[in-house]
Parts: structure tokens; sequence; C-alpha cells
RNA sequence: GUCCCCAUCGUCCAGAGGCCCAGGACGUGGCCCUUUCAAGGCCAAAACGCGGGUUCGAAUCCCGCUGGGGACGCCA
């Protein structure tokens, strides 16, 4: 078994796209199958080296390695379509030789014409044959007088062109409906319907996985393998991934591209397990699955046939699923960015990656995206009792019978340790118990109000220690400054107090 | 307009004639846990688009309608 990815290079790889390329991934790794990949780039004026090398990077990225491909090789290369572009001439003089391909010196202007007419009236638009039957003689003269026509192929009247759909059954058409498509440009480029079928024919790629878009490009490409006398392969495609208003998905949904994605936080196994939930279901109520088991799982057969709506609250679910399972070690090595980007971290050292890997446990969890970390983390680097004061819920931890008392207390009892570790907060914790007669909720509500300026956020046992652990390491200017706990529980009860 | 594809909770899926007064997951609501916010646990509400057939029996098969999507390029 042989599938094949084939992206054009004409910007950032899709998450539609995206899942394309995973259905083939995982049929040729369930199936001990070759994963190919093929740059479709014949669209010279659209397509970039650096989309092509932006899409090769998202794939890596997703994990999504491919056994053939421009930049691995392989035996049937090469694998862009714009190194190939000597393949395809012989095969079209063949197929204008045979009488399936013809000469057409229709301008653009009007093609286009001819299309607005045939809206206007009614009738589908489809190429009027003008060029079908031109005499050899009149071709031969046109081209000598240096006209460039496109060859088209002929596709046979009033046939049936059906095919087997892995995903879909039965699919057939009346060729009537379709129109002569264009094979080569008038400046030699094959155009897509021509190139796919040679490369594919050519690849001996025997299982086309592609989206359902291309369903209508089917019996074209049917026709000409039979016209070229090549096997076709079997076919199955895939329904379209939408957004939750039934459009194409699109930035007008939010994310839209792989690299989108990995800006803001998610883990590729986490978008990878979510894109092939989308119209597939490895079964057994199991949805937390690595690649691999859903590769074993896979079978087309089991794909669903109708479009899907990208559920990014599902997706969020899925990836704080993943950042809890990663290593801290691995995380902190994705997340790290975000702390330099925000300013909390100002040198990528080891000593700040401890730090990090120390401190992210308290985050993963209850957030969706590595991005959201930081913000989550923000007590650790800023602490402003004026700011916070002026927050409707921290104000509000003051009307809690004894909050005032509780702050006014804490930073004497603070006084006797330099630098807090669990024990000595508990201790001073307890002290403060001792002198305000406050437990529980009452007592450790204002004391995280006044450490770290927040109503809420992680256990204090941990977050209190990574306070003063972090303003160590910030005197070595690895990190934003961080006031001490002593420093913040002084400040806030003076800023209490003047209230 | 023409052709093609599709149709189960708000969303993603399970369901391949009786196991279904339809099951799971996300989301939503409630409760619990709790040193707060999250997270987590438990419970609940929530769907077979409509109309005809076929059959003893239909979410499952057939037809029509409606609705959604795709295609109709010297784009892919």
């Amino acid at each position: 078994m042989r599938v094949r990815f084939a992206p054009s290079p004409t910007g950032h790889l899709h998450v539609g796209n995206a899942r394309t390329a995973l259905f083939n991934w995982l049929l040729a790794h369930g199936k001990d199958g070759t994963f190919v990949l093929r740059i479709e780039d014949t669209d010279t004026e659209r397509s970039t080296r650096e989309s092509e090398a932006g899409i090769l990077e998202d794939l890596r990225w997703l994990g999504l390695e491919w056994d053939e491909g421009p930049d691995v090789g392989g035996l049937h290369g090469p694998y862009r379509q714009s190194e190939r572009v000597h393949l395809y001439a012989s095969y079209a003089n063949e197929l204008i030789a045979g009488g399936h391909a013809y000469y057409c010196f229709c301008s653009p202007g009007k093609l286009e014409d001819d299309r607005k007419g045939d809206l206007a009236a009614g009738r589908p638009p489809k190429y009027h044959g003008t060029c079908r039957d031109l005499p050899a003689e009149e071709t031969r003269a046109r081209m000598a007088s240096g006209e460039r026509p496109v060859i088209r192929f002929r596709v046979p009247e009033q046939v049936e062109v059906s095919f087997q759909d892995l995903v879909r059954g039965d699919v057939s058409f009346s060729s009537d409906v379709i129109g002569d498509p264009v094979l080569v440009r008038s400046d030699g480029r094959p155009a897509y319907n021509f190139a796919v079928v040679i490369d594919d024919a050519l690849m001996e790629i025997t299982h086309v996985i592609r989206g359902e878009d291309h369903i209508s490009n089917t019996p074209r490409q049917v026709l000409l393998y039979q016209a070229l006398g090549f096997t076709p392969p079997e076919f199955a495609h895939l329904s379209l991934v939408m957004g939750p208003d039934h459009t194409p998905l699109s930035k007008r949904h939010g994310a839209t591209s792989v690299a989108e994605f990995r800006e803001r936080g998610y883990l590729p196994e986490a978008l990878l397990n979510y894109l092939a939930l989308i119209g597939w279901s490895p079964g057994g109520g199991e949805e937390l699955l690595p690649i691999q088991e859903l590769a074993r799982r896979f079978a087309l057969e089991d794909v669903g046939h109708s479009a899907g709506i990208f559920d990014q609250e599902k997706l969020g679910w899925m990836n704080r699923h993943y950042m809890k399972e990663a290593p801290p070690a691995r995380l902190a090595g994705e997340a790290v960015r975000y702390f330099l980007k925000r300013g909390y971290l100002r040198r990528h050292t080891d000593e700040a990656m401890q730090f990090l890997i120390s401190v992210l446990p308290m985050a993963v969890g209850s957030v969706d995206r590595l991005e959201e970390i930081p913000d989550r983390l923000r007590f650790l680097f800023e602490f402003d009792p004026a700011r916070s004061l002026a927050r409707e819920d921290v104000a509000g931890v003051l009307h809690e019978p004894g909050a005032r008392e509780v702050i006014a207390a804490l930073p004497g009892a603070l006084a006797a340790t330099a630098r807090l570790d669990r024990e000595s907060f508990r201790a001073a914790a307890a002290s403060v118990r001792q002198q305000t007669g406050q437990k529980g909720r009452a007592l450790f509500h204002p004391i995280r109000v006044a450490l770290t300026g927040e109503a809420g956020g992680p256990e204090l046992d941990q977050a209190v220690p990574a306070i003063d652990r972090g303003a160590e390491l910030s005197a070595g200017g690895e990190l934003v400054p961080i006031a001490t706990c002593r420093e913040r529980a002084a400040a806030f009860a003076a800023a209490v107090a003047d209230r």
C-alpha cells in the first residue's frame, strides 16, 4: 500500500489538510504502507519555497513523518511537481496522438464570456468544445504563427463514469456534465488534473485519500487513467471540516493553521488526537489514544460521511489532558518561550529552567494551553497591592470576618524566617491563627490575598515557597524582580491599613 | 442554474432491522471535594430533520421533500 499527501505550497498548513495528512498517515502506519509527501507546485504564481518549508515543518512538528518526499528522497522522485515537468510532455503527446486530447486556442477572455453566458442562461458552465474538432492543418498553422494553445482532454460523450469510493461507496457521474479539462497550459506547465494522475500512477500510489472537494475531479481523473492505460487507484474522499457556523473553517473562526495552534500553545499529540476524532471513532468508547494506537485501529470503512465541525472546546480539553501527561521537563521546554515573551523570564538558563519545572505543576491542569500558563502563575512575578485591591474579588476578601486582622498580623509572623519553605510557612500561618483566632478559609483566604495579590490560585503550600525561591533567583537577574513574601505581607498590610 | 456528496443530543462520535422509551465524549446545569480560583469526582438535562413506503418490527432498507456542504478555472 502506498498513500500520499500532496499539498500545494501556497500558504500555511491548514488543520483540515493536516487531518487529511493524518488519515493518510494512519492508514499507512496501520497497514505497513508507505507514506509519500508530494509537493504540488505547478501553480508557480502562488507557490513559494517558504510555504513548502513551513508545511514540512508543521508536518514534522505533528509527527507525521513521511517515507518518501522532496527532502528525504525515494525511489519515485522527484517529489516536487515543478521538478517533474519533463515527465508530463510525453504523456500529453501520447494522448493527442491517440485522439484523447487536442489543442485549444480559445482565449481566457472568450472562455470567461462563455462561462458567464452559460450561468446567465441557467446552463451548467462547461467548455463549449470550440476547438474540439479543429482541422489538423489549422492547428499547425496557428501554432506556426506563434499562437500558444493549451492541451485539453477529450471527455467521451454520454458515458457513465463511476468509481468505488472507500468511504462513500459507489459514486457515478455522467460524462456529459464534465467539460474538457485543460491538461497542459499554454506555457507548457501541467494543470492539476493531469499532473496528479501522472504522478499518482508513476509513484504507484494505491490509495488516494483526499478531501471531499476533490470528489468531482475524480471522474475526470478516472477517465484520464483509462485513456492513458493506467489502472486507477482506490479513492477515498474525506468530508470537510467546518466552523461552528457550518461554513468552511476560516480565520473568522480563530486559528486555522497548524502553525497558529502551535503558537497558541497546543501540544502536537493533542491536535492530532483531536483531528483523528473528526469523522472517525477509534471504537470502544475511547478517545484519548496515542497515534500508534489510532493507526492500529484505523480503517477507511469506518470514516464518517458527513462534515464535521471543529470544536475548540474539545480540543482545549484534550490539550489540557496531554499537558497533564507530559513530563515537567518537556513541558518547561515547550512553555519557556511564553515566559520569555511575557518578560517573566529574562534569561534562558539552567537555573531558570529548573525554577520553571518546579513551578509548572501548579498551573498545569487548570489551563487549556501552554500560552495561558504564565498568566496562571502571574502571582509569582507581579505583585502590586494597590492594583490588587482595586479588583473586586480581592477587595471583597477584606470584608470577610477577621480578614483585616489576619493581614495585619501576617508581617510579624513572617519576620522570623528569611526564606519560606513549606514548613516555615505553615508555622507562620499557625502563628497568625493563634493571634487572630481565625482558621480555615477565614485564615488562608486573607493570607493568599496578602501574599499573591489574587483571590484565587494554586495551593499556598506550593505557591508561597515558590515566591521566595523566585525572589532569590530574581536577585541574579534571571527573572523579573520578585518581591519576597515578607515584603509582600508588609506592603499589603500597609495598603490595607490606608483604606 | 446543473451535477455530486451528506443528514442521531448545541458539538464530535457509537448504533450495520428487534439488544435503543438510543450509548460515550466535549460543552452546559446541579451536587460533592476544598485553604481560594481552577482542576477532579458524581448526577442531570439534551438528538434519530419531515413525509411516504418495505417489514410482524426501522435511527438502521427504499423513494420524495427539506436542509447543509462541495464542484462546475490555463487554482489545487
